[in-house]
RNA sequence: GGAGUAGUACUCAAGAGGCUGAAGAGGCGCCCCUGCUAAGGGUGUAGGUCGGGUAACCGGCGCGAGGGUUCAAAUCCCUCCUGCUCCGCCA
């Protein structure tokens, strides 16, 4: 949500921000607001000029009853009553004009990093930066699924019985490779300074409202039967709405937070859940980045942060690319965005597995996050990356470091949490 | 799940229908004292949010959230949320 003031001062900032993303059907909204707002002032104008009167006269009242002088109270009791029903009118219509400011609001895109490439959809994201080489083997690398059958590492079908399309039974060893790649994400996070946490995996409807659209929602989130719960697609769902409606001390900022948690999403729409194997599921599990700090420090931020993510699949011997996110593709709430890709020597070309983006202060207006500062409270800058969301991070993993024989191998860095194991070895 | 108890500004805290948008304190600014630190003395200052105004300033709302009673609510009533204590149940 970005601040009313830019459309009040500057709505062609605001039109050619939307024109950019290629969401011309929304340029309406931008004088409709204009609009909506000056009317929304006029009606607290009046509104407060006869609250200011009701209030002086209820005042007035007061006073003479100190004094004793009841019956002049009483005549002016009768006088005060009649305000009511103008004031409650005005409120009224004053409330109403905000709910559809806010609506509009709401929708209107963020303001976009000049840097965000203008293209109309996600065919025109702009490939920023290999790191490793895309290595294809000789051999011809099996399917994830099939890497995962050779060690009985897989079972989709009991997944298939006890809970439906899109879940699965990690098993053995390809289980504990899962565990170990999260337990090794958040160690690389502590050691980069961030604090650990984890969040409630399930939050309130207040706050599945402040961080996603009703769409967002209706196709992402699990909601828990006759309760006000929802189990979480991201824990930056949980991190963020911690520090909702918060003020938080300048010198405490930058925050930087590591959060586990198991995300749960029911991929309606687009895709679906039609791929073999671990690619789409409706449940996996994350270790992510979030983090919250001055504006001025954001973009240095968003720069430390993806990189953090390539630093990490390079470690476990994951060629990565960098994929800019532009203008069309990237979303309303969002001011720049990229993706973190995995090379897959089987299909050659590159699959995502992450995403890091700056939503300057827009998600923190949205939800009320600011900070004290000098001059008073303004809202911090907020971004969110992802550092390991698996399995489909395993699959990267696998694709990478299968040999020929069907047996894995462990790099060094994971093999503190796979028993010393140097090498995951088929039994067959 | 049951019972009790509380929720006031950045923090702690007074307050029980009009004189309270909120005493007091911490904090914060400046000055003094003390070898350093800890502490002490003096003095000043603000408070959230929305709107109007170039500004000084003016006004509305605001005491966990939402309703209600009243001319008038932090204060009375209702619903909800959260924290704490105890009991029950359970990994």
């Amino acid at each position: 949500m970005i601040d009313i003031k830019l459309i009040r001062e500057n709505k062609d900032l605001v039109k050619e921000n939307i024109k950019k993303k290629f969401q011309d059907k929304k340029l309406p909204l931008v004088d409709e607001v204009y609009e909506l707002d000056i009317k929304c002032r006029e009606a607290k104008g009046k509104g407060d000029e006869l609250r200011k009167e009701k209030n002086e006269k209820s005042a007035l009242i007061g006073a003479l009853m100190r004094e004793g002088k009841k019956d002049e109270a009483e005549k002016i009791k009768a006088e005060v009553s009649k305000y009511g029903d103008e004031i409650l009118k005005l409120e009224k219509e004053e409330e109403e004009l905000r709910a559809k400011i806010h609506a509009d609001m709401m929708v209107i895109p963020n303001i976009m990093d000049p840097s965000v490439p203008i293209g109309e959809d996600d065919s025109k994201n702009v490939e920023l930066e290999k790191f490793g080489e895309p290595i294809i083997p000789s051999f011809e690398i099996p399917h994830h699924a099939d890497i995962c059958a050779r060690l009985n590492g897989l079972d989709k079908e009991s997944a298939g019985r006890t809970s439906g399309n899109g879940f699965y039974y990690l098993m053995g060893d390809v289980a504990r490779l899962h565990s170990a790649m999260l337990s090794y994400a958040r160690d690389f996070m502590i050691d980069k300074g961030f604090t650990y946490c984890i969040p409630p995996f399930m939050i309130r409807s207040d706050v599945v409202n402040g961080v996603m659209s009703f769409e967002e929602m209706d196709a992402m989130m699990y909601k828990i039967e006759g309760e006000d719960l929802y189990l979480i697609g991201t824990s930056e769902h949980s991190m963020i709405g911690k520090f909702q409606g918060q003020i938080i001390k300048e010198e405490e900022l930058p925050i930087t937070l590591t959060s586990y948690s198991p995300c749960f999403r029911k991929e309606v729409g687009a895709h679906g859940i039609e791929e073999r194997g671990l690619y789409r599921v409706h449940q996996f599990e994350k270790q992510e980045m979030v983090v919250l700090c001055k504006p001025e420090d954001g973009m240095k931020f968003y720069d430390k942060m993806w990189k953090y993510t390539v630093e990490f699949f390079r470690s476990l011997n994951v060629p990565v690319r960098t994929l800019e996110c532009c203008s069309g593709d990237l979303a309303d709430l969002k001011v720049k965005s990229c993706d973190v890709e995995a090379f897959s020597p089987r299909q050659n070309k590159y699959f995502e597995v992450g995403s890091c983006s700056i939503l300057g202060d827009a998600q923190a207006r949205r939800l009320g996050i600011r900070m004290k500062t000098k001059n008073g409270n303004e809202y911090v800058t907020t971004l969110n990356n992802t550092v390991l969301a698996t399995p489909r991070g395993l699959i990267a993993f696998l694709e990478n470091n299968v040999n020929e024989d069907g047996s894995v191998n462990i790099p060094e860095v994971l093999r503190p949490y796979m028993g010393g194991k140097e090498k995951l070895v088929p039994k067959d």
